[in-house]
DNA sequence: CGGAATCCAAGAAGATACTG
DNA sequence: CAGTATCTTCTTGGATTCCG
């Protein structure tokens, strides 16, 4: 039994820096790293690759490879992944009203 | 009109080192900074008044002050916070179903 | 093109001391 | 008790280079 709670998806999946914009942009069906990284605002390569890997990791993202050359690679969200953003917006949406109040 | 997206929410509020159990222990009814930094493991009495600091500032958590010797101080989820653990509890959930799965 | 490795700068967090 | 300030340590992210 591994041990991942919903802290480490908050701190490792979402709460990083370019984490919530990335998704974002791949549920807009942004999918291959080199357009990911010119979409995202300030984002490096290297970022973006650790990013990605960890997003595979915790089950948000899925990874394709096309034996092709130049190589191609695609990801895609997941049911989680997919679960997920629709949350970050519920979340949006939520902090919005909560400004509109003040 | 500031700037702050539902990114920053995430990256600030939710996706920092014990914030979300921090946040479950003031839903839990644990409201003074005595308690909560007893009851959130690792967590300094520094990095505690960090983080309540920062969840006022963003309008997750309310601060009463009483006048007293010695001073007594509560932390309140707001309606927004209250919204927020509800969603931080569906991701939970999700995030349970998710890894049954594979 | 996608990705890993390296090195360096910036930011987050731990430890401690101090004030009202 | 609650909160701030300082200093140190560790982790994250930025820049660059190399490989398949």
């Amino acid at each position: 039994m591994s041990e991942i709670d919903v802290t480490e998806v908050f701190e490792k999946c979402l709460g990083c820096r370019y984490m919530v914009t990335l998704l974002q942009r791949i549920e807009q069906g942004i999918q291959r790293p080199g357009q990911l990284e010119r979409s995202v605002d300030g984002m490096t390569a290297k970022v973006l690759s650790e990013r990605l890997k960890r997003l595979v990791e915790y089950g948000v993202v899925e990874k394709t490879s096309y034996p092709e050359i130049p190589p191609r690679v695609e990801y895609n969200l997941t049911a989680f992944g997919l679960r997920l953003l629709e949350i970050i917006d519920e979340v949006d949406i939520l902090h919005q009203e909560a400004r509109l109040k003040k």
